[in-house]
DNA sequence: CGCCGAATTGTTAGTGGCTAACATTAGGGG
DNA sequence: CCCCTAATGTTAGCCACTAACAATTCGGCG
């Protein structure tokens, strides 16, 4: 039951808490002033998001990458299903991209803290990809090794991504990112 | 300064903290009950141990690994440097390993918190790494790329060596995951 | 062997993230 | 426009972690 006042509030509480994050750090903002400035007491904070970092990290994508990675050819090493499929998965996530994206991105990249929520969130992204590997008969180390690698470089990529000039887009950075995992240095 | 009583102190407390988080999880301990079991106060925990994580998180590996990726030679693509130093470091710190090390991996394994902060650790090596690609004149985010990639695929194998057979050494895993960043599918 | 002083530990009080249980309010569908 | 339910508030509390100051212990020195 999705209500409007659910939404509205949320909303306050998001641009609250980016104002704040913004012009104070994250480190040095804390739930309580959040909860003030969007007019709500801290409890009501955490119903609409399970932690504080939960404000900026959030991913849910991790089905639709693990069927993109499944869809690569089965011959292929793990490695470079992998690759090939995060790479059909950008053209389809890149343009859902919100206007905060790169604010939020630009915040992470600033906070240890938040870096390792976001390293948390990916773990769930490298889980889905892994599964869809070792369905394929892929040994689960070798799933793994892929996935984590994969995962790691773009993530490098999406950190840079936050403080790039605007004319640099996310997709040209993980296109980067991934090349450099190709095998024999292939332009592809 | 470091007196015996200090090593002492700290002896018990990390025996301690084993015991409790093997027998009741990392989570499931609180610092008190560390403090408790080890006869001593909350606050001379947090003396000895910065963080609740901190008695099983440590790498003080960062200065040899950024020596050993630079030892390699200049010409190569970034990836291919970090990778051979990687594996070139391994036979440096194997040897080291003490005898808790398998046990503490395999608990770091088992919360998603410890993982996390490993995760915030890792980080470091690799700013080791990257600041030693970069003063040769690699691109800082080709560098970071390489080095991202080349650790999570290394951490990976580390998680795994945690509950692998007793036989399986953590040098075969690493050179195995290492393996499958080789440009072509080389078997060096 | 005992004493002195520095290093280690304890005490107290507090902050911030987060949760549980229960009471209260408010908004929108009928 | 009223009522019912979803949303919010209240209170109390746990846990990781920190600061400032007081109390100890212990090891090297005479």
């Amino acid at each position: 039951m999705v209500t409007p006042r659910t939404l509205r509030t949320r909303a306050r509480i998001l641009d609250a808490a980016l104002d704040l994050f913004e012009n104070q750090g994250y480190d040095g903002t804390t739930v309580n002033q959040i909860a003030e400035a969007a007019g709500v007491t801290p409890m009501t904070f955490f119903r609409h998001f399970p932690t504080k970092d939960a404000v900026l990290v959030t991913d849910p994508y991790d089905p639709l990458i693990a069927e993109a990675v499944g869809a690569q050819p089965v011959g292929l090493p793990p490695l470079e299903r992998t690759r090939l499929g995060l790479l059909a998965a950008l053209g389809e996530i890149t343009p859902t991209e919100d206007s905060t994206a790169r604010r939020r991105v630009a915040l992470v990249a600033t906070s240890p803290s938040l870096r390792a929520a976001m390293s948390a969130g990916t773990e769930a992204t490298r889980d889905a990809i892994v599964e869809r590997l070792t369905a394929d008969g892929v040994d689960r180390l070798d799933a793994a090794i892929s996935a984590s690698a994969c995962l790691a470089a773009t993530t490098a990529a999406l950190l840079a991504w936050g403080s790039a000039p605007s004319d640099v887009t996310l997709a040209d950075l993980v296109r980067r990112a991934l090349a450099q995992l190709a095998p024999a240095g292939a332009t592809a």
